[in-house]
DNA sequence: CATGAATGAGCTTTCATTCAT
DNA sequence: AATGAATGAAAGCTCATTCAT
């Protein structure tokens, strides 16, 4: 059972969460604020400090809350496929999809991971993140798993899924795309590189 | 005629933008500082208000800075060739190249781009910048060209291009990535695609 | 009769002088905070609120106890002492002796005589404390005893004692010091002073 | 040449130092923050940090402006004596001189000294300073040279001088003393003691 | 052209205190 | 009797910018 207490300060953290994403994207990473933050969730600017232990605390706990949100999302819908070719493929539409349905969590995501450092200043996008990880293994292990029945011919499935991951990526910064049009086309070109 | 005066200023702005480029690398744009740009290039804070109408000008004629290093850098091998093919593969190893001996100069310029809002919050990565979409014209051109003259199969080119594109700036976040490699198989995967 | 609620209390509020003490010690006075008492203490910082009035009331609790065992420890040592001379020793004795055996003490009590101030400002070394005072007039007592018993020889008693009261003091504040030599040359010194 | 640059700067400094020791003086060393230091000074918050690099370097610049106030004051005084007496008279005169003529420096530096730590916590009490031990050795020196002139008796010259140092700075605790009479009482009992 | 002095706003963090439970 | 949640104020510090020189 889960006391009450925690529960309000589980809530609470959430609620601190998704006012932080919701800046984030509307300002921008370099320009957030706590105060800020807590305007947005209505709350005084102390009660996030008792909360998180600081700023970065914050960051990093929106950062993690956002990649299992991404996480769940696209390994849910991989999941029920059984051949490499329809995993291959739900992977690309979900990837793309929950760039379109999860606008503001994809670009509070982004804004985050380029943009954030460590107190070393070593920037995140140069660092092994487990969830950002999990997304690439996963993509990966369909790649090999394929090369295994034959599916797929032979490539480096490592530079196979960096190139597939690079255009998910890229969609979200050209506006012109049209994200099912776009979708398709990704598909039609990875299905004939990988086959 | 160039006075001496405006060639001074030239030279001072030039020296101004390169240590704002070296301090947007170490500490990451959202840690920038005037005064710290300002301690890099060994002259005064109110220096660089002088030359800058303020930190907004800078960070924009940095930007327009590193954009026309990449463009000139990676135009000028593509232009000599003859064949879309061949200006295809000197467009994806010049890009690659040049994220490999140019790094700070690509990760400045990848900290802009990701982290710079307009004054209205609108992010920089959503914005229709020219030398951008320079590169991005280029390799269009490349791709329509080879299908007019039948080297290229059928596909959108639009589409391909953000691929393309796409695949080359993942490189740089991969870090497990061998960038000679990288390029090589990038290359072949490619020509696979658009023939 | 004491009540079983106010036995409670009573401890409580011990532990939370006593956990006062420490802090004071280890981080100096200017540093203390309620939530840092409340850690070392084990307990809620809102509880230290319900047990004394605000932090200035924590601070006055925790000098009158320490004034306390200061004054019983010191005028414990000096009672079943007879002669004036026998009284003047043991004075001198004890107050160093204390200085080495309740070091915490001895420093917590200096600490909050020398940074607290009343609400009006008003430094806690410029007012006149009862128990700090105590120990004055009890060596004030003994000197002016010794002269009326003609032990001792003419001087200004207030300026004696407080030539004894400071040179007892600053002993603390040398760390060159050896206590034990200290306090026989101390003595030897102040009884060729009275004699 | 002293530039008119660093003119303004060094009269800003002092003129934030002074500002600094008036404030300590009023409300404590234990309450004193920069914007109610600027306030006195009348200028910026930001000012104080412009000419100081952080608090703690403020008040150690404080520290040793009152030190070095101090010591040329007794110095000054002691210096033109001839005999090891008339020096230990003359520093014992001109140092409750200074607590009388000197209040709020006098009161400041106590203020600092029993109340600031280093980052370590280590109280400044407790650190050996050269300025404060620079009245040390000299009081030291006098009583060695009178030992050696056979002008004083024999006697521990460091238990000495910490006891006369005491007694001078207990003067200043003692609201009911008269600073004249406790002088001249104290250079008689020294008197007595060293001869 | 260049500097150093100066300001005011903003940020992160900590604190004393209150209150519902 | 005791806790945890919450607030508002204040702290130290850094910043972008202006200005006199």
């Amino acid at each position: 059972m889960v006391s009450k207490q925690s529960f309000i300060t589980e809530a609470r953290r959430e609620q601190i969460i998704k006012a932080a994403i919701d800046v984030i994207c509307e300002i921008g990473y370099a320009n957030v604020s706590l105060p800020q933050i807590a305007k947005k969730a209505n709350i005084s600017t102390g009660l996030i400090s008792y909360h998180f232990s600081g700023k970065d605390d914050l960051i990093n706990h929106t950062l993690m809350y956002l990649s299992q949100q991404e996480w769940s999302y696209i390994s849910g819908k991989v999941g029920p496929k059984q051949t490499p070719t329809e995993k291959l493929i739900a992977f690309i539409e979900a990837s793309i999809a929950y760039q379109v349905t999860h606008q503001v969590n994809n670009m509070a995501l982004v804004e985050i991971v380029f943009n954030a450092r460590t107190p070393e200043r070593v920037p995140y996008y140069k660092i092994e993140d487990n969830e950002k990880d999990a997304l690439y293994e996963l993509l990966e292990e369909i790649l090999c798993k394929g090369q295994e029945s034959k599916e797929f011919c032979v490539f480096n499935p490592e530079v196979a899924s960096t190139i597939i991951k690079g255009a998910i990526s890229e969609s979200m910064l050209n506006s012109k795309v049209n994200f099912e049009e776009y979708s398709e086309e990704l598909i039609k070109i990875v299905l004939k590189m990988v086959k």
